[in-house]
RNA sequence: CGGGGUGUAGCGCAGUCCGGUUAGCGCGUCCGCUUUGGGAGCGGAAGGUCGCAGGUUCGAAUCCUGCUACCCCGACCA
């Protein structure tokens, strides 16, 4: 097998998942902290996951449009619990030009240039969209609203980790305003939905939809919706979120709309966003010691064929025909004719970029009529026939797809424990990890006293849970529904 | 901001404790020959302000002082 570029994930999950990062080409680390380079292999993922949840965002009725990286800081200050949880973690802009040092070498800041508002290198757009959308709105016939945008920001996190939490990250941010507080409502639960059918259609991860409680909502939001996954290791990820704004940023920045019967109401407002983040979840789900693993609908290249030794006439003609036939069927095929390469070699780059099928085509499979097939997911080795090749292939594609998150699913079921008392709880978490679903008597103070006392959280109130009557695990107060917990990234 | 670790060739490292020729090794790169169905072999070559700044010394990668960067673990968070 592949030489030990990579830790053992049972070694060291945080050197296992460095190591996928930087030998599968999805990103390295800039010269300012926090900040990575995502590679072309690494972004085309990403454009792949961009461009389906835009059409997505699209086939949902979204338009997309940019607003400014800079925002007055003044703006921010505008909705009060908004300001509270971002204030910690803004980048500011204080001056506009630099000068030669006079004391030296370099260039310093430019005192002179000092900027009468400082500006803010947005967190998140809510204040210059609502900011904005008091102009655009008037009347009932504007709404709803419905706008999206892909952008980066930024948030001056203490500590980082590539693509989990990086200072500057990319995302889509949707804002939308609407007349009432149902139709508002109802669009956070769509978008949980689609973000929902992403990660699990697309990305082959399974997630759970749910409910925050009051102490993890979005700074701002009436109501903020999640989906929560869990990682190979047992920590659960937030993977994205869909908020509820009520009338909160309306009331801020004087949103107000005439309705049809000539009242002045203020508008009902929705935010909802992934990022980057979800490239983490998708290495974390996937991935083995032999590299990254990727879902075939999300996989940049999905077929790749090695020359068996090395590339030459009569294979390379064969090869042709393979990749013609693959094409018509739109399957994502690349031929490695590197040279110098020898196929071992390949084999173990194709494995580390978890490209879901390699093929190897030499001089004895084209005597057979046959090629050498191996798939990412099971690593499973076969012959199959050049005949009907590419419509066998195409099935393959989605069969991987289907085990990849029959399998993440699978995990999730043996890591997602019932408990119904403190010590049962502390043992799992101690021991096991994973999702723990357990009564909480719906305080504030008592999901903290457990998050300080084990630094599980609160992961969400899963959305279509029957009710069942308990007693919390911590208080022993009374409890209408299970909630679940997690250690969470 | 606390605790730990690391900075030596493009990459990964040894050497530092105990100062002493010209700072090594592996991978990669370049040249040549031989190889070729799971990271090829042999021969040759290029490639270094030893993180930065001071200090001690006849002499510093090595000792002392200060600084700095990055990584990991915590507190904070999508």
């Amino acid at each position: 097998m592949a030489k030990e570029i990579i830790t053992e994930r049972e070694a060291d999950y945080s050197a296992w998942y460095n190591d996928i990062v930087k030998h599968a080409n999805l990103a390295e680390n800039s010269p300012v902290k926090g900040c990575m380079i995502i590679k072309p292999y690494g972004f085309a993922i990403w454009e792949n996951m961009r461009d389906q949840l835009d059409k997505m965002f699209k086939d949902t009725g979204h338009v997309n449009a940019y607003f400014p990286l800079l925002i007055p800081k003044s703006f921010l200050s505008k909705e009060a619990e908004h300001v509270e949880g971002f204030a910690k973690e803004c980048a500011v802009v204080t001056h506009h030009r630099l000068m030669n040092n006079p004391d030296g070498d370099g260039v310093v800041v430019d005192p002179s240039a000092k900027l009468t508002e400082e500006l803010i290198v947005r967190p998140t757009s809510e204040t210059i969209i609502w900011h904005t959308y008091k102009n655009w709105i008037s009347s009932y016939r504007d709404l709803p609203l419905l706008i999206n945008q892909w952008a980066n920001v930024m948030r001056w996190e203490m500590r980082t980790r590539a693509f989990l939490r990086t200072t500057e990250f990319l995302w889509q941010e949707g804002h939308t305003a609407h007349a009432s507080k149902d139709e508002a409502m109802a669009e956070a639960r769509q978008m949980l939905d689609v973000y929902a059918d992403f990660a699990e259609n697309w990305m082959a991860m399974p997630v759970v939809k749910g409910i925050k409680t009051a102490n993890e909502r979005f700074a701002g939001a009436d109501e903020t919706f999640t989906i929560e996954a869990l990682m190979q290791d047992g920590k659960a990820l937030q993977s994205g979120t869909s908020h509820f704004l009520g009338q909160n940023f309306a009331k801020a920045f004087d949103v107000k709309f005439l309705n049809s019967n000539q009242k002045e109401e203020y508008v009902w407002a929705t935010s909802w966003g992934v990022s980057t983040r979800l490239m983490g979840g998708l290495i974390m789900t996937h991935s083995d010691d032999d590299g990254l693993i990727l879902p075939p609908r999300i996989a940049p290249v999905q077929v790749a064929i090695v020359p068996i030794p090395k590339p030459n006439e009569v294979v390379n003609e064969a090869v042709g025909k393979i990749m013609d036939e693959l094409k018509a069927k739109g399957i994502r095929v690349q031929y490695d004719d590197d040279k110098k390469k020898r196929p071992g070699f390949k084999f173990n780059e194709i494995e580390l970029r978890g490209i879901p099928i390699r093929i190897g085509v030499g001089k004895r499979d084209l005597e057979n009529g046959t090629i050498e097939m191996v798939r990412r997911d099971t690593m499973e080795k076969s012959n199959p026939s050049l005949d009907g090749l590419a419509d066998m292939i195409t099935g393959l594609l989605e069969e991987i797809q289907d085990n990849m998150l029959a399998k993440a699913k699978a995990r999730r079921a043996e890591l997602t424990t019932s408990v119904d008392s403190f010590d049962e709880f502390k043992e799992v978490l101690e021991n096991k990890g994973g999702f723990i679903s357990a009564h909480w008597d719906g305080t504030t103070e008592t999901e903290l006293k457990i998050k300080e006392l084990t630094k599980a959280t609160i992961r969400c109130i899963p959305l279509g849970q029957e009710p069942e009557e308990g007693t919390c695990i911590l208080t022993g107060k009374p409890s209408k529904q299970r909630v679940l917990f997690a250690k969470a990234y």
